[in-house]
DNA sequence: AATGAATGAGTTTTCATTCAT
DNA sequence: GATGAATGAAAACTCATTCAT
């Protein structure tokens, strides 16, 4: 194979993207840079040239995918303009094409379980979770009472997260309108509940 | 080491609960069939001797591990006297000491990523699931019409994988009260409306 | 290749000469394990699983070269009947042909090396050489006052190590014979010169 | 990195000086062309560029250490008025500071090894060593009959080894002092032997 | 002269698995 | 039934070296 060579950063997106297509297609971490490599088309050596250890290489990743997410709720979030509005941004943001692809639902759950057992990945996903809830805790904080905006938004975290997964698992998917669906009608629900018994 | 022979079943069962320690010990699959057999306190040779593959004694540890949630889940139905109760018993199970300690929550997500890439993983958690459902929609039956019993059955099913999953990765876990209280409310929201909606 | 099993202490020996041997051949410790393993007629696996890592061979290896020298100089001492024939065992052990073929004096320089780099090597060295220098340092007690046994101690041990570092490196080596005689007459000159001073 | 041009010579004379201290650090020729360029401060290809294979660096830098010693003696040599002070300029250049530090002892022992195994390396210290034994024996010419100035020069050069190389091993040096005089006493008492001995 | 990008050829090490006893 | 000896296949990682710029 004749080495081409190219920009680093064009180098360190291809590995990365072709971490990312490696994971999902073996819907685990159990990938070798090998086949990272060669996916990217380059030598395996090149990724440790620019990643270090393999672990590394798996985090940038991680931290690739964690961070298409928040960007894409932070773009949404900006042309939102009520409370209301701001929540289902970021509700449709979860399950936007780019967000709900195989590739991309595979990724998120193989990285679940990396967090369970790694904690720079625990980390990572502690950090990008608590800005996006505080995202949710702020848009709730407008239409209810503290305490359950804070309770609130546990729920529609917890919920986003579960119809997410079983998305991801399930043999017949419902497909991202259901999904997001049954999340608006969860928020619907809980803000008509407060509503009245507030007056 | 000295060979202490043993019947069969019991060492099976030794080797699936080892199985079960390491994988939460390692937070993932990355577990070895040396270790799980030292824990065990057998030879890594027998281990295949009773369970052919690797693979295999993983796929059994992961049908105990369902095999045994879905057990506790059918226990509680058989006294539950009503339809409410019921949900209850269903969201109490899951989240019951035996299925939301550390070693189980690790090993559930763990499965949840191997049902991704294993087809037999992901047959195996689909049979249990539509066991589970099928209990969830048949109380909720008898409380609401078919198609919204589907659709909060799904509802259901989704909080309570996101709340344990939530739980699972949390650095700082709300505990399992909170957790069956937040599931608990969402049923309680979705009778209610209904309930008001039809007289 | 066909596995052949024999006895583990069989293996190890086979193991530990053949390491012996590469490090003699390659003239430095920048030896392989796949060779090792080839020379012994094992596979590389089994070279791991006898003494875990590449060091540990390495040092076990070592510590069989320092205690095959010191089995040597303490089966010589036990026969002889004088102080200054308990010096001469010494002497020779060190050029014996035992000690004094290619291999032994090439893995002797190199684990000189080696104990320049690594602790634990500097310290298998440094408790072989006590040993054997309280030898010397009792037999020369009985010849001559303490201060000056164990200044001669020194000088011979010294000398020693330099015309056998010396030997092993000739491009034309004289031999031990003339080594001996070498060390021989230090000995010698040192003892009368101590001995005409007395009177 | 600022690629900094500077003059071949210096370059040369930069990276042969990176290699030394690397080879001290390391306690042997385990070193890697990159850290040595790194040290150097300059890219690893430039060594190459310098020097072609790693191998002909090492050699360079094993010929500067000898060079620089042999430069030492004949230094000390052309001021010593009589035969017995040339003598004592040997010894003294052996164990002097710049002879007996640590990078400076680790190197040596380190090259002994390495003329253990490469014929271009034995040959080297060869040729050293030989024009150097040329200074003791011309120096014991003057004092001693031809054959035994001869058998005196060996027993010289192997002690200054001998030490030296205990010195450099010991883990509690008797530093300079003590190597020199120790030497200048097997000098003496061989030459007051045959002194005694002739009239 | 000098560099950074890139790689091929190794090297240690791990581990599931087999098999004779 | 049970084991320990043994290995093949793979994996991460290293490093000297080349080459276009």
């Amino acid at each position: 194979m004749k080495s081409m060579t190219g920009r680093p950063e064009t180098r360190r997106r291809a590995l990365i993207g072709a971490a990312l297509g490696e994971i999902a297609d073996r819907g685990s971490l159990d990938v070798t840079v090998a086949r990272i490599a060669a996916r990217a088309g380059v030598s395996p050596a090149l990724a440790h040239h620019y990643f270090g250890a393999k672990e590394d290489l798996i985090l940038a990743t991680m931290r690739h995918l964690l961070g298409a997410y928040a960007t894409g709720v932070a773009a949404g979030l900006r042309r939102a303009p009520t409370p209301r509005a701001r929540l289902s941004v970021v509700v449709r943001a979860s399950f936007s094409p780019e967000q709900f692809d195989r590739v991309t639902t595979g990724a998120w759950i193989t990285f679940y379980g990396k967090a369970l057992s790694t904690p720079a990945a625990a980390r990572l996903l502690t950090v990008y979770r608590r800005r996006l809830r505080s995202n949710v805790v702020s848009a709730l904080g407008r239409l209810l009472p503290p305490p359950e905006a804070r309770r609130v938004a546990e729920g529609v975290g917890a919920l986003i997260d579960g119809v997410y997964l079983r998305e991801a698992l399930a043999d017949r998917p419902a497909g991202p309108a259901a999904a997001i669906a049954l999340v608006e009608d969860y928020i619907d629900l809980t803000l008509a509940r407060s509503a009245g018994a507030r007056p």
